[in-house]
RNA sequence: GGGCGGCUGGCUCAGUUGGUUAGAGCGGCGGAUUUACAUUCCGCAGGUCAUAGGUUCGAGUCCUAUGCCGCCCACCA
């Protein structure tokens, strides 16, 4: 195989990094051998992932990239750590989607799904969503996302459907699900009901229109304000307050309606004389009700309802309940309190939302919008409209085809959450029995619980899961007792005929949990021990319309399972709601961790229409898998929206070549007898002995961070942990350490020791960095031999801070020495100040200057002559010599650290210019000096403030005062002239 | 109308239970060098932590109010 060892020498790793080669490289290798698929081992502590199954419409977007990116971490640390991994992938079928392309095609080819029947739709439906549904899969591939390719589910696979449908045909058994007449938001474009959840309130500038309505008998008016006036032809009646003053004598008047008498076609001699006695109105009303359809149309009562706002518009407001969901209630209302009169619900539109003929002619077959325009004009001829003024509101439009959705009577399936298990779904997310992350939207969450509203799950397509309801041929549907409800069907197919309509796609992925595993068959039993699952990786978008939901079927359903308990089917009794243990076994997940949505550098969301989306597969393409990978999410904060920076990713992909090259430099200094690097062969390696200082440092540097990384980590804190290891890796361990390693000249004994100190942090970097960036980690694992030949980095365990801390323990005892430690901290400060100063004489570019300092503190001293042929090299000077204790060297550029002073040979440039400079500092220190004084002159500090930061005061406070003797010293050597 | 999140150098963000001089990356400016790596390294400039009060020996951090930005929920016709 390649990039396996063939032999034991190691093989030179190539000049430049090139992600595109290894990356299609190693992912062919993960698939032949299978290694995303779950490990057979029993003994292994399951992990179980489900991937948020995108739309089979859909086209790979940055989401995407940033969600699998997650979830692939995730699924590769637990594997690292020993667990047993299934993280299923899929696709969902998307019914409005869908249908609505492949309707498209068929209007494109001169045909319409009406023409070609259900069966054959269905069919072309079923050829298009094979075509398309493994593109976003195969995309996803390129991003070296490691799900169980074995086993890929979509929503309407035989055995996922038989889970959807079982969970229908369950809770309808258990009375959760119910058909009714009732009102549901109507998308006129795809024409069927949408659920709450589906409908976006947009705001809208529109106009307030102040009709009149006439008394029928005494000619008063009544004024009403509304912002649908094509809705008068399905007006029943008027409603007011019941305490409304103004109105009181109004309740139970006739009114006519405006149009009344309008309309070219109508007949004015069926119209009320105006000259009409007011004391025989009401008489006449009835009677001319009774003899005419006209009237019957045109006469409205008015009536009282405590629905109606007093203090809004006029205070009285036009019932049509056929199209508001507030006067299909009022009128409902009236119906039931009145015994004899029952208001109708007239509908006046078609599914598409054009009138119907109960519009009446003038109207029949307008658009919704330009009938309101018609409508506004006749009421303006008519003189019934007052006025009409500006108005802002807000109006529902439907989700997918972004038009303004109608309120629409119609019958439907609906599905009643039993209280009992909302309760339950409340409470195992309140108490963190599935923690959410960020925790803030448990309050999302919690609140669309408390105020949970039936779910209206039929809708009027052709694609997806058809109700699994059956009706004997003619017979009344409305019989309850003769509908067949069943997975399968009644026996005898020929004498029923099936419900029309579908389920909402999202009432299928309800059950994604619980599907992809099996439940309800028996082949439940062969995936049991992966339910409940461990992490949800979605958008907060989703909560209501997934992440719930889900939460709800996996209570409601309860599997049995090896890591749940649930009795299989059985309900959940209200009494068990409180049972913490009981509840932890039957959540479907575990964690849920919400992401956040990436936008474009100006902070707008991307999309396809503003264009400001980078394509995906070229980003990967430019940066390597690895790179975007790495890029992504060290820009994406927990759960906050991520500003999409191109110059982010591309640091991804130098992070990973400045890997590379660390490892380059390692095998440059290879030597011949090197051959295992197994991390006992590594720590055995290591001469304590003859350990430097500066493997004594990164040493130390590295355990701490792996012990601290650790927690983080634990928390799932990726990316602050991630951000830890890259500043130790680009700053402590090769702008630090290397460069020390490369400056010094250690004899071979301990060379070989730094040698394995090196490796021992970098085979460790290399499995803690494989989770983020799998390719090129891969790559130089199996170019430099840390594994036994064959084992893929994939496949070897991430030893644990105190494993590490254990066996090094047990090889050499504590060995690490904090005084070298220090001075390796004191070499980089001397080192630090020896460039300021060389810079801010502008001498960055000399390697012929010498340095001289003075120090009265001999471990200073010691210090620099040990590491003096370092600070040469590194600091690029020439001779780096020591003067007397109380020389300073007149006119000479300087530098102090307050224990160790430096100067340059030369004469300053601009004497006065390094004595202003001087003296900032000295202002400086005698500010940090003052300040800390200033608190320990307060008694209330001294007594106060615990004791460990009066120490610290003090110590800073004597810092900044040796600081400001010297600064003293050397402006002495700078005298005015 | 209700709720949530944010406000820290030019930009994007860290800043854990309050504690020495508020950090980083990008960008800017100035440099280095035949180097494991220019996909590199060194240095510099730049911040009254949105505002006003309060608690405290001590506030970017806790409390109260206000402002602005963003998101979610809501049947006021």
């Amino acid at each position: 195989m390649e990039g396996s060892a063939k032999d034991s020498a190691s093989e030179p790793l190539a000049k430049t990094y090139d992600p595109r080669a290894l990356e299609e490289k190693w992912y062919r290798h993960y698939l032949e051998r299978e290694s995303f698929e779950p490990d057979g081992d029993r003994a292994k502590e399951p992990f179980t992932l489900m991937m948020p199954p995108p739309n089979v419409t859909g086209v790979l977007h940055m989401g995407h990239l940033l969600n699998n990116t997650i979830q692939d971490i995730l699924v590769r640390r637990a594997r690292q750590e020993g667990q047993r991994v299934l993280w299923i992938p899929g696709t969902d079928h998307a019914g409005i989607a869908t249908q609505t392309k492949v309707e498209k095609i068929l209007t494109a080819e001169g045909s319409s799904r009406q023409s070609i029947g259900r069966d054959a739709f269905v069919q072309r439906a079923s050829e298009w969503r094979d075509q398309h549904r493994d593109i976003i899969l195969n995309q996803l591939r390129k991003l070296g996302v490691s799900p169980s390719w074995g086993h890929k589910k979509h929503t309407l696979d035989a055995d996922y459907s038989r889970s959807v449908l079982h969970g229908f045909v369950e809770l309808y058994r258990r009375g959760y699900i119910y058909r009714g007449r009732r009102m549901v938001h109507w998308c006129p474009v795809s024409q069927t009901a949408l659920s709450d959840e589906e409908v976006l309130m947009k705001p809208q500038s529109g106009f307030f229109y102040y009709v009149r309505y006439r008394d029928l008998g005494s000619g008063e008016l009544l004024t009403v304000a509304t912002t649908r006036p094509e809705t008068i032809m399905g007006d029943v009646a008027l409603a007011v307050h019941p305490g409304d003053e103004r109105y009181r004598s109004w309740i139970g008047r006739k009114v006519l309606s405006p149009l009344a008498g309008c309309l070219p076609h109508d007949e004015p001699e069926r119209l009320f004389p105006p000259e009409i006695d007011p004391a025989s109105g009401r008489e006449e009303t009835g009677e001319i009700r009774d003899r005419s359809s006209y009237a019957a149309k045109w006469v409205l009562p008015v009536i009282a309802d405590e629905a109606v706002d007093p203090k809004f518009g006029t205070g009285v407001l036009k019932i049509t309940p056929a199209h508001d969901a507030t006067d299909f209630e009022i009128v409902q209302r009236y119906n039931g309190r009145n015994e004899g009169e029952k208001l109708p619900f007239r509908d006046i539109f078609n599914p598409d939302a054009t009138l119907n003929a109960n519009a009446g002619k003038e109207f029949e077959g307008l658009d919704r919008f330009t009938a309101r325009e018609k409508l506004v004009q006749i009421l303006e001829q008519g003189g019934s409209l007052e006025k009409k003024i500006p108005h802002e509101h807000h109006v529902g439009f439907s989700e997918r085809a972004d038009v303004p959705i109608e309120p629409r009577l119609s019958e439907q399936w609906f599905l009643r959450f039993p209280q009992g298990t909302v309760e339950a779904a409340k409470k195992v997310v309140r108490d963190d029995l599935i923690r959410f992350r960020p925790a803030h939207w448990k309050k999302t969450y919690l609140h669309w619980l408390e105020h949970i509203q039936d779910w209206c799950i039929s809708r009027q397509l052709w694609w997806g899961h058809r109700i699994p309801v059956w009706y004997p041929k003619g017979a009344d549907r409305n019989d309850l007792a003769k509908m067949h409800v069943s997975v399968d069907g009644p026996p005898d197919p020929e004498n029923w005929e099936q419900d029309e309509d579908v389920l909402d796609t999202w009432f299928s992925s309800a059950f994604w949990c619980l599907g992809t595993l099996g439940w309800p068959d028996k082949e439940f039993d062969v995936y049991r021990d992966f339910y409940p699952t461990n992490e949800l990786v979605t958008g907060p978008d989703i909560i209501f319309f997934w992440v719930a939901r889900m939460i709800l079927m996996g209570l409601e359903f309860r599997p049995k399972t090896e890591r749940g308990g649930g009795q299989d089917g059985s309900k959940l009794p209200a009494e068990e709601a409180g049972e913490r243990d009981i509840l932890q076994k039957n959540i479907p997940f575990r964690n849920v961790y919400f992401t956040g949505i990436i936008r474009d550098a100006q902070g707008r969301k991307m999309s396809k229409s503003l264009g400001n989306s980078p394509e995906p597969l070229e980003l990967i393409e430019k940066y390597g898998a690895d790179g975007l990978r790495l890029g992504l999410i060290s820009i994406a904060p927990q759960g906050q929206d991520i500003l999409f920076n191109e110059d982010q990713i591309a640091q991804g992909k130098f992070f990973c070549n400045k890997l590379w090259n660390a490892f380059r430099l390692r095998q440059m200094h290879r030597n011949g007898n090197e051959n295992t690097l197994s991390l006992e062969e590594i720590i055995r390696r290591i001469d304590v002995g003859r350990m430097g200082a500066a493997e004594h440092f990164i040493l130390a540097q590295f355990l701490s961070l792996n012990r601290v990384t650790e927690v983080k980590v634990k928390g799932h804190d990726f990316q602050r942990a991630l951000w830890e290891w890259i500043s130790f890796f680009r700053h402590s361990y090769c702008d630090q350490y290397l460069e020390l390693f490369k400056a010094s000249e250690p004899d071979e004994n301990c060379r070989a020791s730094a040698l394995a100190v090196q490796d021992f942090i970098l085979r460790q970097l290399l499995l803690w960095f494989h989770a983020f960036i799998p390719f090129v980690t891969e790559e130089i694992w199996g170019l430099s031999h840390y594994g036994p030949d064959g084992v893929c980095l994939m496949n070897t365990p991430l030893p644990t801070a105190e494993e590490l801390d254990r066996r090094l323990l047990e090889q050499h005892g504590e060995f690490l020495d904090l005084k070298r430690i220090d001075e390796v901290h004191s070499y980089f400060r001397y080192l630090e100040t020896l460039r300021v100063l060389k810079t801010s004489c502008g001498q960055e570019s000399m390697r012929n200057v010498c340095i001289y300092y003075r120090t009265d503190e001999e471990t200073a001293a010691a210090i620099i002559e040990k590491f003096r042929s370092a600070l040469m090299k590194m600091a690029g000077l020439q001779d780096c010599q020591r003067v007397s204790h109380d020389a300073y060297l007149s006119y000479s550029p300087s530098r102090t650290t307050g224990e160790v002073s430096f100067f340059l040979n030369v004469a300053a440039r601009d004497v006065e210019a390094e004595r202003q400079r001087i003296i900032d500092e000295l202002a400086q220190a005698g500010k940090l000096a003052q300040l800390n004084l200033q608190k320990l002159q307060s008694s209330d500090f001294r007594t106060r403030a615990p004791q460990h930061i009066v120490a610290g005061a003090i110590e800073s406070l004597e810092l900044q005062l040796c600081k400001g003797m010297e600064l003293c010293k050397l402006l002495r050597a700078h005298p005015q002239q």
